[in-house]
DNA sequence: CTGTTAGCGCTTTCAT
DNA sequence: ATGAAAGCGCTAACAG
């Protein structure tokens, strides 16, 4: 393995000028085919690889991306769907050879710029997923002159997207799915404090059972998205007069906990009681029973995200839009209509 | 919000010369306590940053850890161990103030060079997560000049270490559990053909077993750590004259699949068969039943990652050895003792 | 089509 | 203790 080549080297190599070299590997135009062939070849052959940190240092740009993900105290991101997008993203991301930088924030962590951190790493764009309610950088974040688009979180920004599940018509489709098969007592676990999807599917929650007349405050219940909080649900739900005959989720995890926590009370589901997951987790098609769901697209909300970033980024083009994407009721084993005796 | 400053102008304004800002942001000495904090005053007033990328092309230092994780054709990395790591070593990272970049790799494309795209990046040094087996770019990576730590692979290398759950004692307890609580006719899932952990596993179990006297390959079955190929395994299982009495997964999630499988053949778990898993996820503690499981102890696996390339970054120490962290047995529902009659 | 030159914003000698 | 100047490796504007 030899030593690492520089351009100015390279270019006494093939006994021309530097620019003549970074023409030729760069593709632009106003040089020959031939010697075009020829550098690439011996910079084939020498192994030579632009510094990349100079090449960024003069064109201000730095193909990277930033996403950052939000580090929740007891959540664990096994349980969060941050993942699942980065996974989306770095994928894409790749195809188009830009980098991905993972940032993970404490939100309540006051003293750190996210600003900053892209500034830092001069990043093009930045994805920011799942974030919060409370959030001291909500100023600063308005105001980035770098293109950012949001998933799962309605921040209105100087130049961002935003990319979020249909949470309206979700828990529609999910009320209106359970009244269908006879529900009319129905439950709902909320998810995290400070998440904004947490806060509006609570919100749609009560506003569409309020326009059924079905709303009880009673029967919704504080949880966190994460399994142990939909566990420990269970108990509180005996402590009721009557319980309701479903119960709506925030999450499939916490739907799985909850699921749990009946079981361990000698509650049977669906027999006695209908549980609606929401998210649509692979692994809900395999638990027992298996979990009825709002699958949410993540998928298309990872791809939208990053396409719109790079549009942004590429074309200056600010949508301002925010993007929508439906999400789907798959009915599995949780619930089961309602006998009427 | 202002304009963005640089160095120059800083030095302008605070009347010196820009060597003397970069002593005092720096914290170099052969600098008066007074300017220094003059100047350190003056930048925050003016919110100077200093430009990382133009440091780092002067430093050759990038603060930025490389992390590979594999992207397996049909394992969803929701399905994978690699973001469990990933998570605690931005943690960790986080801390240092250094920064993740996060790199997927297709194992069998060919074409890219880890080591050119840790160069691109000037990664400080590079953590790779369960690489497999059919590497073309092993040759590659053995010569790496940077520091790199292996997490669930034994890659021996110029500047490495690796960290992994001891396999064997995993399969040792594993079997030996279920020996004691009267199992002879024991199966095992395989995990991904070409992980080295899976082929691991396979190895110890086949030689625990053959050990005990207690090996049958017809016991031995095909799978790949995901939920899907744990359920496919069910049908196989009935296909055979005489079903193993217990069953050993080289997986939490396979071991789900597999119960759901076997549930919806009738089979019941754990009276009729014993599943064992292996990860110890949060979910199998939730599942019905509950999962007994080798749990591996991630958290350590990735703080001794993080910590050991920090200190081969740092101290220019090469370990150079093996770190292998034990495993422990998490008796839970899915296993039974064999009633013997 | 190609070479020369001037920076990008910083750190780091080497003087003073 | 501070300043001046060189240079990291590259791209881009300007000549020719």
């Amino acid at each position: 393995m030899s030593k690492k080549i520089n351009i100015k080297e390279l270019a006494k190599i093939a006994g021309v000028a530097q620019s003549t070299i970074s023409r030729a590997l760069n593709d632009k135009d106003g040089i020959s085919i031939e010697t075009k062939e020829r550098i690439r070849k011996l910079a084939q052959e020498y192994g030579y690889k632009p510094n990349i940190t100079a090449k960024r240092l003069v064109t201000k740009k730095s193909n990277t991306i930033g996403v950052f993900i939000l580090a929740r105290e007891k959540i664990d991101l096994e349980e969060s769907t941050a993942f699942k997008y980065v996974e989306i993203i770095l994928n894409e991301i790749k195809k188009k050879d830009y980098d991905l930088v993972l940032f993970s924030v404490d939100e309540d962590k006051p003293g750190v710029s996210y600003l900053r951190m892209c500034e830092e790493r001069a990043v093009d764009g930045a994805i920011f997923i799942g974030f919060g309610e409370v959030d001291e950088h909500l100023e600063e974040i308005k105001n980035f002159e770098i293109p950012v688009v949001f998933i799962e979180r309605n921040i209105k920004s100087k130049l961002s997207s935003i990319i979020t599940t249909d949470n309206r018509k979700a828990m529609k489709i999910g009320i209106e799915y359970l009244i269908r098969i006879g529900h009319k007592e129905i439950g709902f676990l909320k998810g995290t404090k400070n998440s904004e999807v947490a806060k509006l599917r609570e919100l749609y929650f009560k506003e569409i059972m309020k326009e059924k007349e079905l709303l009880k405050e009673e029967y919704i219940f504080d949880s966190d998205f994460s399994i142990e909080s939909g566990y420990n649900v269970a108990a509180k739900l005996l402590e009721l007069d009557k319980m309701p005959t479903a119960i709506f989720t925030s999450s499939d995890l916490s739907a799985i906990g909850l699921i749990r926590g009946l079981k361990d009370c000698q509650i049977d589901v669906p027999n006695d009681i209908s549980i609606l997951g929401f998210d649509g987790f692979k692994i809900s098609n395999f638990t027992i029973p298996r979990l009825t769901t709002i699958e949410q697209d993540f998928y298309s909300l990872g791809i939208n995200a990053i396409n719109i970033l790079f549009d942004m980024i590429e074309n200056k083009i600010v949508s301002k839009e925010i993007i929508k994407i439906p999400p789907k009721l798959i009915i599995r084993e949780s619930t089961k209509p309602l006998l009427t005796d």
